[in-house]
DNA sequence: CAGCTGATGGGCT
DNA sequence: GCCCATCAGCTGG
């Protein structure tokens, strides 16, 4: 069954974050259907976290899907070269969001090798936030785009134990200071596909 | 294996 | 004109 409105719009962010885990992510475009098991989320917590796009209540042509109420897509183009994919959540005006950073992939895994210019065998498919996005086959176009509508969605998945999730810190955000290092990055344990190195994420479940 | 770096373009100051 | 919520490919151990 497919997440609704309802879902994406709760108030506790970091929770949704954290229930995305095992969750199954669909993207029917072009004809093609493709689907992955979510690995790996992380948290945007919108005005006050300096991390986000949305820090400091910045609100730009760019930013704007954020201050929307939850179930929407928000896509950016980073570094000039990747398209990554987020989720909004939270009330109207409260711009949150949570970034899909990897999965594991379970359907038309040759149409996302093809997308990805690779074969179906790597390892990497999936792995990694400008990876998934592109095998899923997202694009700056998605931004705005409903998650409850027939191209792209989220459904629930088998339920993971609590002890199977790994909260870190983020990846990639060392200019916000002291947000940069929140926990708000969620991990399946051992679960191969998750990015990163695997001695990292290691240390981050031993503490 | 870790560590560095060039690619590449929209968004914002 | 500078800054990125990244990745692949290369270097040197």
């Amino acid at each position: 069954m497919k997440l609704d409105e309802n879902f994406y719009s709760q108030s506790d962010t970091l929770n949704i974050a954290k229930q995305l885990i095992g969750c199954v992510w669909t993207t029917r475009l072009g004809g093609k259907t493709t689907q992955v098991k979510i690995v790996e989320t992380e948290a945007y917590l919108g005005i006050t976290d300096k991390a986000s796009h949305s820090a400091n209540g910045r609100l730009t042509a760019r930013t704007a899907v954020m201050y929307k109420s939850g179930g929407l897509a928000y896509v950016y183009l980073i570094y000039g070269i990747h398209c990554l994919f987020n989720i909004v959540t939270n009330a109207k005006d409260i711009p949150h969001a949570i970034l899909i950073r990897a999965g594991e992939p379970t359907t038309g895994i040759e149409t996302m090798a093809k997308r990805r210019g690779t074969n179906p065998q790597n390892r990497g498919l999936t792995k990694g936030p400008g990876n998934v996005a592109k095998a899923m086959g997202i694009e700056l176009s998605h931004s705005g785009i409903s998650l409850c509508g027939n191209q792209v969605w989220i459904e629930k998945g088998d339920s993971i134990p609590a002890a199977e999730i790994i909260a870190t810190k983020r990846i990639g955000v060392d200019y916000a200071g002291e947000d940069a290092l929140l926990p708000y990055r969620f991990i399946l344990k051992n679960n191969i596909y998750v990015s990163g190195s695997s001695k990292q994420n290691e240390a981050a479940i031993k503490t």
